[in-house]
DNA sequence: AATTGTTTTAAACAAATGTTTAATTTTTTT
DNA sequence: AAAAAAATTAAACATTTGTTTAAAACAATT
C-alpha cells in the first residue's frame, strides 16, 4: 500500500513548486519531475492542475489567515498582550515559509473571485472581535483599520522585501534573519508608543 | 504616420495585462485584443514577450524603487521632512497605480536573477544616503534596517492588503481609500513617536 | 494459483502557446 | 504617377500545455 506516500510526495511537490513559481508559471510537468513520479499520476491522484490548486491554496490561506482568528478573539487576553503574541507567532510561522505572504497576496490578487469564499476572516465579524473593541476603547478617535495596518505592516512586510533583497544579492537587508528576530520584541514596543500617541 | 500610436497603444494594454495577470499568465493574444491590434503586430514592434515584459517591468521597477531615491540622499532636508516627503510621494504615486507593490514584489521573486541588475537602489551605497545617516544619529542603538522596513511597511503595505480585500468584497478595508489619504499625516506622526521612543 | 482491484506507465490527444512567414495594404519618397 | 518602404494581415509553424487512454505492473483477495 505505498497509495498515500504517492499522493502525499506529489502534494509536497505542488507545494514547492507552486509557491516558487506560482500557478500560472507551473506545469503539471514540473509538479511530476520534483515529486519523482510519473506526469500521469498528477490527475489520477487530484484530477486536475485547479484542484491540486486549490487544495494548497486552501491550506496557505488558512495559514496566513486563520492562525490569526483566535488571537484576535480572545476576550482573556489584553491588547498588549494579544500584540506581542500575534506578532510572535506570526514571525515564527512565517519565518518557516517566508514566500507565504507574497504568494497567498498575489494568487488572490489575480483570481478576487475564486478565493474570496475560502477567506477565514469572512466568517467573523471583525469590528467584534476583542482586539478591535479593546483598540476602540484606546483609541477612540482613529480608525481601527490603521491600527491592524500598521502591525500587520510592521509584521508581515518585512517578508515580503527583505527575502526578495537577499534573492537579489542586494546588502540592504543583510542580516535580515537575525533582523526580522530582534522584531518580535521591538514590534509589541513600537505598537505602545504608536498607541500611547498624543495623536488618539 | 500610424507607427507611433500603433506601438504604444500595443505597450499601454501590455501594461495594463501584465499587471493585471503578471507574466506567466499573460499571452502575446491578450495583449494583441486589450489593443485591438492584429496579433503579429505585438511580435512586429516588440520582438518577443519576454522583450515587451521586461520594458514594463523596468518601468516599473523604476516608479517604486527610483522614486524614492532622490528624497532619501537629499542632504538639504531633515528626517522628518524625509519621512513626510517619501509618505506623501509614495501614497501619490501607488494611489494612481495600486497593484505596484504587488506586481514589482511578485515577478522579481520568480525571476530574481533577470531583474536584479535593474535595481536602482544597487547603484547607490544605501548606509551612506543621507536618511540613514540622520537615523543612526537620532537612534544609534538601532539597526536602521528596522526604521525602513517600519516606514516601508506602514506606507506600503495597506495598497498590498487593503486593495486585495476590497475585491474580494471583504468590508475589513471599507473607506480604505480615505484610511489610505489620512495616512499621508498620521504616518509621519507614527514615525515620530518610534523614533522618539525610550527604547532607542 | 487465479482473479480482482489498484497503481503505474508510455503514448497520444486536442487545444493553446510564442513566433515566423509571406502576401497585402498603406504610406512615404522619388 | 511610379517605386520603395513601412505597416498590417491571415495563415501556418513548431512547442508546450493539461488531460485522457489503454495497456502493463503490482498488490490483495478468493
Amino acid at each position: 500500500m505505498t497509495e498515500i506516500l504517492t499522493e502525499e510526495k506529489i502534494k509536497e511537490a505542488a507545494r514547492i513548486v507552486f509557491m516558487e513559481k506560482g500557478y500560472a508559471a507551473t506545469g503539471m510537468r514540473d509538479i511530476a519531475a520534483k515529486a519523482g513520479v510519473n506526469l500521469s499520476l498528477v490527475n489520477y491522484y487530484f484530477r486536475s492542475k485547479r484542484n491540486i490548486f486549490n487544495l494548497i491554496m486552501t491550506e496557505k490561506m488558512q495559514k496566513i489567515f486563520g492562525s490569526i482568528i483566535p488571537y484576535m478573539i480572545d476576550e482573556t487576553t489584553s491588547l498588549e498582550e494579544k500584540i506581542k503574541n500575534i506578532s510572535t507567532m506570526y514571525i515564527n510561522t512565517i519565518s518557516e515559509d517566508p514566500n507565504l505572504p507574497l504568494f497567498v497576496f498575489s494568487e488572490i490578487q489575480k483570481n478576487p473571485e475564486e478565493f474570496a469564499f475560502l477567506f477565514p476572516l469572512k466568517q467573523i465579524n471583525f469590528m467584534e472581535t476583542s482586539i478591535i473593541k479593546q483598540f476602540k476603547t484606546r483609541c477612540p478617535e482613529i480608525n481601527p483599520a490603521h491600527f491592524m495596518l500598521n502591525f500587520l505592516g510592521m509584521t508581515i512586510f518585512p517578508f515580503i522585501a527583505a527575502h526578495l533583497f537577499s534573492n537579489m544579492q542586494t546588502h540592504i537587508f543583510d542580516n535580515i534573519l537575525s533582523v526580522i528576530e530582534e522584531r518580535k520584541t521591538l514590534i509589541p514596543l513600537w505598537m505602545n508608543q504608536i498607541l500611547d500617541s498624543p495623536i488618539n
